[in-house]
DNA sequence: TCTAATTATTGAAACGTGTCAAGTACTCGA
DNA sequence: TCGAGTACTTGACACGTTTCAATAATTAGA
């Protein structure tokens, strides 16, 4: 890193901006700061000569209204926090786009922390919030229990769970539905033909991880029956590149040889990818593969992935607009709203075979 | 999307809550307001037996501090304003999160809203965070002049342009360095003994493009008098991965054939890979291809993806410095940090040919 | 015991805005 | 010309907090 300055560096303007109140424009316009907040606020009920000095005051002394005196005299805070696990996951921040998609329209503006899995760093965020009047909140509970939500339940700050439901019906949630994503998955590979196939799964301490593996096992009594067919589970650490890797050996050794794989996720999927291509697998002539997740890059490969997509953005929207209904409409009911994922079909598993 | 309620939907709980304001508790303490003020503020100057009695008191009542009020009273907001172009890109993620590390253990609060290239949307949000008293915005603007930020600038907003340079000495600025990116990567190729180049560039109005080929330009000369080197430059429209599937029949009429791809961007890049497959081209082999941005995903294909990247975390925790800086510190003056891009080598252009 | 010094607590003012009852100026009809 | 509307405008108050001069209570010193 170099730090360069030009010339002869100078010193920041000195002369400070003194704050401009409506007290100020009052008073270039020369009328009274309750003229000054109907123009703001209710401009038809002024004259429009007076309507028009006031504007031009607004604009020659650069007034900007201070929302929180605003705020303060029973006004909207026009704020909603939004709380995730990890804002560089593409997930979330899909949702975020949603979400602020749908609020921005509204005026609303968007605070954003990341919790890092930190039950602390969370308690910390919503208490800020809190402290700065959001009008609602949408969240990623870190822990697996809500106790850092239960002063938003009782002091009413309309709160929506982000993919986690809620236990009781304390609050609105959008989820995804991972057992019928798993079962989307295994399905379409037993529908290609594929009669035994394995199931990369990652720890089941995770829901999703528990979920998909659910809707995995679904699939395969559905078709136990008619057909023999088998899935063999391989569990690893972690949900990510390097393990997916690893765990090719594995998926190669056994016996009979499947003919499909399923990962738990698209990281997984890839490293599968890489250590097939490496061992001169072909994906998917001698192994079909399909992810979970649908991460964009997953499109981008070749060959391109096939996936379970999760409907993102949508999730947002619609947190959005739950939070809306709780802020706005009295006779507010919670509910959950859960998503259907869509299964992407790509070169990966296409059944050319 | 289905939408499902568990049992008779009970209403919204009905008791609404009251807010409780600092005379609330201090009744319940028996207190004065100033007494409760001192304990939430310096504590050490109130007897220990009534901070006792006041902190049960904020704890039974649910008492939190109203901020607007606060602030209103003089204090700061304790709000930080971030403007990107696009939160789903990954590279603004990471700056955000880079401000976001350093940002909150000093105790402040983002608020992040992205204007996708909308001049209009980005004045919008300059000023709903101008009318929250933000104290300070990180903004990476979206037109080529500075017009939407000159009323921070008066009004002494302190402001960092983030992958900006300003224009004069208005703002600080973190940057990072293309032209000498466009030359690292050129000059990687030509070590490796590439005579005979392609630069596949992007639409040059944006400014990335053209300092990247400048900086390629740059490497072309050092080089062409010692011996003989040749970049030929193709454009695409666009920085996507379309463009550069379509663009390697272009690379591939070249003669005499060239023996390397600079892409403008890993998008362009991996879109030239998959073209390249398609094909048959053997990549390092027949031919080495380069990135630029080193987006996640690079890393994770085979072979994987050579390419510069951008020190994104580190451009967001330093503009995070330099605002806390104009902030606190009144002998502040505006500089330019530039940040140098690093060559990132992997597969796609290892010299095993 | 009395004074001085120290320690704790109080309560009113101020921050910038929106509201609203009250006031003023103006218009119209008779 | 007067009265009754009508159309605008005014200005004090409230919102929840912090600050600070003033007061009360306690302690130390002589």
């Amino acid at each position: 890193m170099s730090s360069k300055r030009n010339g002869p560096a100078p010193k920041v303007e000195t002369k400070a901006w003194v704050p401009v109140t409506i007290r100020d424009v009052a008073k270039v316009a020369g009328v009274s700061t309750g003229t000054v907040s109907n123009v703001l606020n209710r401009p038809d009920i002024v004259a429009g000569a007076t309507r028009q000095r006031v504007l031009d005051a607004v604009d020659s002394t650069g007034f900007i209204r201070n929302t929180q005196a605003y705020q303060l005299r029973g006004g909207r805070s026009h704020t909603v926090g939004v709380v995730v696990l990890d804002v560089s996951n593409p997930f979330f921040t899909e949702m975020f786009r949603g979400a602020e998609s749908r609020l921005q329209s509204e005026g609303y503006v968007l605070m954003l922390a990341s919790t890092d899995d930190s039950i602390e760093r969370e308690a910390n965020f919503v208490r800020a919030m809190e402290e700065h009047r959001v009008e609602g909140i949408l969240i990623t509970p870190a822990a697996a229990d809500l106790a850092n939500l239960s002063g938003l339940k009782t002091r009413g700050v309309p709160t929506v769970l982000l993919d986690r439901k809620a236990t009781a019906d304390e609050f609105c949630s959008v989820t995804v539905d991972d057992i019928r994503g798993g079962e989307l998955a295994a399905r379409h590979l037993f529908d290609a033909g594929h009669a035994n196939i394995v199931f990369v799964n990652g720890p089941t301490a995770i829901r999703q991880c528990r979920d998909r593996r659910q809707g995995v096992r679904k699939a395969v009594r559905a078709r136990a029956k008619a057909s023999s067919i088998e899935a063999t589970e391989l569990s690893v650490a972690a949900l990510t590149v390097r393990h997916g890797e690893e765990v090719v050996d594995r998926i190669l050794a056994i016996s009979p040889r499947a003919t499909a794989v399923m990962c738990a996720n698209d990281l997984l999927a890839l490293g599968v990818l890489r250590g097939l291509a490496q061992r001169g697998v072909r994906v998917p002539e001698d192994l079909a593969v399909v992810g979970y997740d649908d991460l964009i890059f997953g499109s981008m490969l070749s060959p391109a992935l096939t996936s379970v997509r999760q409907p993102a953005f949508e999730l947002g929207v619609t947190a959005a607009q739950l939070l809306l209904d709780e802020v706005h409409n009295p006779d507010h009911r919670h509910r959950e709203v859960r998503f259907e994922p869509e299964l992407v079909v790509r070169a990966s598993s296409s059944s050319s075979h």
